[in-house]
DNA sequence: GCTGCCGGGTA
DNA sequence: TACCCGGCAGC
C-alpha cells in the first residue's frame, strides 16, 4: 500500500519536473543556441533521472519503516531521531507508573511508532498489529506470564527491549504467531482476592477493582502504588473455547461466595482450568461450586422416607449417599410420614421408580403413580425347578438372587 | 412362608 | 465384574 502511494507520488514528481523546466527552457530559447539547448536538456534529463533514482531508493528504504511519506530527504533522519526520542520518552514516562510490570512499547504506543520501529519486519510489509483498538491488552503491565503463574512473587520485571516472547519468535520466524494469539488467545486479569475471582479484560480495570473493592481506595483510582498487582493475575484464555466459559467465570461477589469459597485465593490451575481445557460443558457451575454437600448429606439421609411419590425421570440411579442431592430437599425429611423407618436401612431410596412406588405405598396413599416394579415372574424359575439342593444348577442370576435369566417370563 | 428380584456391599 | 446377601413385595 505504501509503495502504491509512493509510486503515484513519483509519477506526480516526475511529471511535474519536466513541466517545471520546460518553462525556463522556453524563456531561454531566444538566448541560447540549439546546441546549448540540446546539451542543457540532456544534462537536465540526466540530473533528473539520477535524482529520481536516488530519491526512489531512499524513499524505498524509509517507507519500509515509516508509513508516512517522507517529506524531504534532509528531514528524514531528523524524523527518525524524533521518533526514537518519542519512543524513549514514552517508555520512560510510562514504565514507572506501573511498578512491577514493564510496558510493552509496541502496545502502549501509537501505531506510527510501531511502524517506525526499525527492528521489526522492516521489509516484509506484514503488520501483525493492526490498530490501537486491539483490546487484548490495553495497558498491559505484565510480562508474559504463564497462565498459572502467581503474580505476587514475580520480580519487578527487567526493562528489556519490551518485546515479549511471542513477538520475538515472530521476529525470528516471521510467522503470524501474534495473529494467532490475537484471534484465539485473550489475556484476562483475574482478581486473586479471597473468594472474589473477578475477571476483567484490562489490567487497569482489575487494578481499579482491587483498589476500590478490596483495598478500599476509592478516591485514588489513578495513582497506584502497585499494591494491586499482588492481588490479580494474568490469565490467557482461549477465546475460541472460552467464549461461553467466561459466562460462568462471571464475577462472583465476595458475599455470595464466602460461604463456600476457600480461605485463600486458589491458583488458577484449579479454577481457571475451566471449560476451556476440558470440554466447554465441563464447567464448574455455580451449583456444584456452592453446593454445601454436608447439608445434602443430612437431607439425603432421610430421602427414602421423605420423598413423596414424585416421579423423577432418569433418576433410577439416584443414591442416597450424598452425591446426589437433587431430590433431597423436595420434602421435609422427617415429618412427611409418621411411620418410623429404621434409619440404617435405605433399601432403595430413589433407586428405581419401581421401588419408589413400592415404598411410598407404605407411607402415603398412592397418587396414581405408575407401577414401576417389574411384575413378578409367574413361570417356574431355577429355584423351583432345581430346588435348593441343586443350587449349583441354577442360572447365575438366580444364584445371585437376581432376575432369572434362564426362565424368562 | 415361599419366591422373585432389586439394591447394595465386597473382593 | 462376579459374587453374595438383606430385604421387599407378590402370591
Amino acid at each position: 500500500m505504501t509503495f502504491t502511494f509512493q509510486s503515484e507520488d513519483f509519477r506526480r514528481d516526475s511529471s511535474k519536473k519536466p513541466s517545471h523546466h520546460l518553462f525556463p527552457l522556453a524563456m531561454e530559447e531566444d538566448v541560447r543556441t540549439a546546441d546549448t539547448k540540446k546539451t542543457s536538456r540532456v544534462l537536465d534529463q540526466e540530473k533528473e533521472t539520477r535524482s529520481v533514482c536516488l530519491l526512489e531508493q531512499k524513499r524505498k528504504v524509509v517507507s519500509s519503516n515509516i508509513d508516512v511519506p517522507p517529506a524531504r530527504k534532509s528531514s528524514e533522519e531528523l524524523d527518525m531521531d524524533k521518533v526514537t526520542a518519542a519512543m524513549v520518552l514514552t517508555s520512560l514516562s510510562t514504565s514507572p507508573l506501573v511498578r512491577s510490570p514493564p510496558v510493552r512499547p509496541n502496545e502502549g504506543l501509537s501505531g506510527s511508532w510501531k511502524e517506525g520501529a526499525p527492528s521489526s519486519s522492516s521489509s516484509s510489509g506484514y503488520w501483525s498489529w493492526s490498530a490501537p483498538s486491539d483490546q487484548s491488552n490495553p495497558s498491559t503491565p505484565s510480562p508474559p506470564l504463564s497462565a498459572d503463574s502467581f503474580k505476587p512473587f514475580r520480580s519487578p520485571a527487567p526493562p528489556d527491549d519490551g518485546i515479549d516472547e511471542a513477538d520475538a519468535s515472530n521476529l525470528l520466524f516471521d510467522e503470524p504467531i501474534p495473529r494467532k494469539r490475537k484471534n484465539s488467545m485473550k489475556v484476562m486479569f483475574k482478581c486473586l482476592w479471597k473468594s472474589c475471582g473477578k475477571v476483567l479484560n484490562t489490567a487497569a480495570g482489575i487494578q481499579k477493582h482491587i483498589r476500590a473493592v478490596h483495598l478500599g481506595r476509592v478516591g485514588e483510582s489513578d495513582c497506584s502504588d502497585g499494591e494491586e498487582d499482588f492481588y490479580y493475575t494474568e490469565i490467557k484464555l482461549n477465546t475460541d473455547a472460552t467464549a461461553e466459559g467466561l459466562n460462568t467465570v462471571a464475577p462472583v461477589s465476595p458475599s455470595q461466595s464466602l460461604a463456600s469459597a476457600p480461605a485463600f485465593p486458589i491458583p488458577d490451575s484449579s479454577r481457571t482450568e475451566t471449560p476451556c481445557a476440558k470440554t466447554d460443558t465441563k464447567l464448574v457451575t455455580p451449583l456444584s461450586r456452592s453446593a454445601p454437600t454436608t447439608l445434602y448429606l443430612v437431607h439425603t439421609d432421610h430421602a427414602y422416607q421423605a420423598t413423596p411419590p414424585v416421579t423423577i425421570p432418569g433418576s433410577t440411579k439416584f443414591t442416597p449417599n450424598g452425591s446426589s442431592f437433587s431430590i433431597s430437599w423436595q420434602s421435609p425429611p422427617v415429618t412427611f410420614t409418621g411411620v418410623p423407618v429404621s434409619p440404617p436401612h435405605h433399601p432403595t431410596a430413589g433407586s428405581g421408580e419401581q421401588r419408589q412406588h413400592a415404598h411410598t405405598a407404605l407411607s402415603s396413599p398412592p397418587r396414581g403413580t405408575v407401577t414401576l416394579r417389574k411384575p413378578r415372574g409367574e413361570g417356574k424359575k431355577c429355584r423351583k425347578v432345581y430346588g435348593m439342593e441343586n443350587r449349583d444348577m441354577w442360572c447365575t442370576a438366580c444364584r445371585w438372587k437376581k432376575a432369572c435369566q434362564r426362565f424368562i417370563d
